[in-house]
DNA sequence: ATGAAAGCGCTAACAA
DNA sequence: TTGTTAGCGCTTTCAT
């Protein structure tokens, strides 16, 4: 009924405690029949090493545990991330304990201080915003920290992120190439280190063609798929409104979309109206998503790869663990201009009315 | 530079090891001033509990670590029960190890081994197929399992499904009632249980309306979403191709949508002839998609709730850890046909050329 | 080839 | 209120 320790295995096979551990770790020495006396009552009593209580005695090989720590593991691009880390370390034949920090630094503080008490042999981390100042104790007493997809504020460790500011000047640029040059941003909260990067590249764009940003036309802190629509609507109500937009994230992009159909509808509505109206105007989205090619016109997007940041993350990680001690590494992947069709329209003529807009401009 | 030790924490406030013990459990009965002293010298010494340590002796509140078994994390699907079981777990001071199965029995075990020997208070577990009675040891030691998606084969235990037959039963009925006879049936491994779910959904709906599954019209096993594509492609080269298509899962509606546009030109590609064409016929899929809304036409599917089925799951989870030890419940959750219009239109004309497709049904 | 003793970091059960 | 002793399940070190 109760799980079995090596002292029952040792009285079930008649041998000492000892010769059981041996046996379990496959050390070299024991003799053939005694091995196979123990491995039988292994199994008969169905005996599993305590792993915990190993680890507190033999410190030599860690625990086999890593943390993940993510902003949230339902996003698709974490989601992504979390599964070729979980490959890597399962590979490695280590576990992984992930936790989402929502973004609170409170939570993120939380979690990961509940993964060092449990011996994490190390973290890779989705930093919020603040100081990581708290990560110092664990990283002395020997725990690597990774950060993956922004840095962490004070913290020089191994990072691993995609070039956001050359992702959205790109995209922005391309806009521009188009004719566009009222530009709109739509941005989440500008605390979070991907979106400040991501409006630094939509400037760059707009001044290395002479232009400079309308703040008008800049949104930052939309957290959500409502908070985007109300902010388009609003953008469209502009007595001089944008031709062209980048939005800087997959959420804000789908709220977007939802209120390109009907300015006067904001509610998002899922009935058959809603997506037979094509878009009034040229979107470049950070962030590809699923069936972005199939929209009509089907959507332009930055895309980055989930999988080659946490593989990346993780081999830095693993070769941490085993004992690197070299100067901390900053990689950056580079993101790719998937362009579709939304993001190809050219500029609408301008003085228009808004809130009836024209149909799209034909491309070639 | 090493780890502190509750030793070292004595040490440094000069007092015995079991009064910081005391101090860091809170135990009442400390004076105010030793309190005072220990926690200093904690702070000092950026000391943190061994959790490990502490499990090994005092077994009374388990190890507050529950694993999470799922097939692939990566699917949004998961990803998102994932992220729901997380919270649950994070509400109650508890952390969670992942390890994804990729559905294969022989990782499942590996993953589950891992867990149950790091002495995880709980299971939550989306089964692989194959008997599972490696589990039973583990159960008979204290160690609830909770299974989601799917039960395992031969687990008497807590499982949270939805109830996937009905769901497709409902999709294909829909499809009848708009006068389609010749409906295809495209489904994922016939050996994972939800799809021989969906599959008899598909059979009652079917014989339901004094019909048969023509096999032509059945596929089974597609893996990916280029074997979906090849699929439907054959499908439409037969003498007397389906009008209608119940895809039964996520993946399979990408690959079939892919094969949507041009029956000549099957690899899919992201080029802007792609989406201006409309759906050849009518389709309904399992599971909803973040844009499936915004295609054209609106996608109709049988979506279901990952995070109620995760909340489920990590409710009745906890409430056995807590000692509930009543009969093994059977939680199923209902699905929910989301009518856009690719499922509302009606039957072709028969006897009609399948590789020149007519334009869609005008609705109402 | 096998075993006995000590101890990893902590807490339960006792003293004092 | 504080400290001492024993021991959780295992591995190390040192016998035999």
């Amino acid at each position: 009924m109760k799980r079995p320790t090596m002292k029952d295995v040792a009285e079930a096979a008649g041998v000492s405690l000892m010769t059981v551990s041996r046996v379990v770790s496959h050390t070299p020495g024991v003799s053939p029949d005694t091995v196979a006396k123990v491995e039988q009552a292994v199994r008969r009593l169905g005996y599993q090493r305590n792993v915990n209580a190993r680890n507190l005695r033999q410190k030599r090989l860690g625990t086999s545990t890593i943390g993940l720590v993510v902003d949230d593991l339902a996003n698709p691009f974490y989601a992504l991330m979390a599964r070729s880390i979980e490959d890597e370390a399962h590979r490695r034949g280590c576990v992984v304990l992930v936790g989402s920090t929502n973004d609170e630094p409170r939570r993120e503080r939380e979690v990961i201080a509940a993964f060092t008490a449990r011996q994490v042999d190390g973290l890779i981390v989705v930093p919020t915003i603040g100081s990581h100042g708290f990560l110092r104790s664990a990283m002395e007493a020997g725990t690597p920290v990774v950060c993956v997809d922004r840095p962490a504020e004070d913290l020089d460790v191994d990072t691993v992120t995609v070039d956001n500011r050359d992702g959205a000047r790109h995209a922005v640029t391309h806009l521009l190439g188009h004719g566009h040059t009222r530009i709109a941003y739509l941005g989440d909260r500008y605390d979070i280190w991907t979106q400040r990067e991501r409006y630094a590249g939509y400037l760059d764009a707009l001044s290395a063609h002479g232009l400079s940003a309308d703040p008008a036309l800049v949104r930052h802190g939309l957290r959500s798929h409502p908070e985007a629509r109300f902010a388009l609507a609003d953008l469209r109500a502009l007595a001089d409104p944008p031709t062209a937009l980048f939005s800087s994230n997959d959420l804000i992009t789908l709220g977007v979309l939802d209120a390109m159909d009907d300015p006067d509808d904001p509610d998002g509505s899922d009935g058959p109206r809603a997506a037979a109206r094509p878009l009034p105007m040229a979107i470049v989205g950070f962030d590809d998503l699923p069936l972005a090619k199939r929209l009509d016109p089907p959507l332009t997007v930055v895309s980055q790869d989930p999988v080659a940041v946490g593989s990346t993350a993780a081999s830095l990680l693993f070769s941490r663990i085993a004992g690197d001690r070299s100067a901390p590494r900053k990689v950056i992947l580079l993101t790719r201009l998937v362009e579709r069709r939304s993001g190809e329209r050219t500029a609408h003529r301008p003085g228009r009315p808004a809130h009836r807009p024209e149909l799209p401009a034909a491309s070639s």
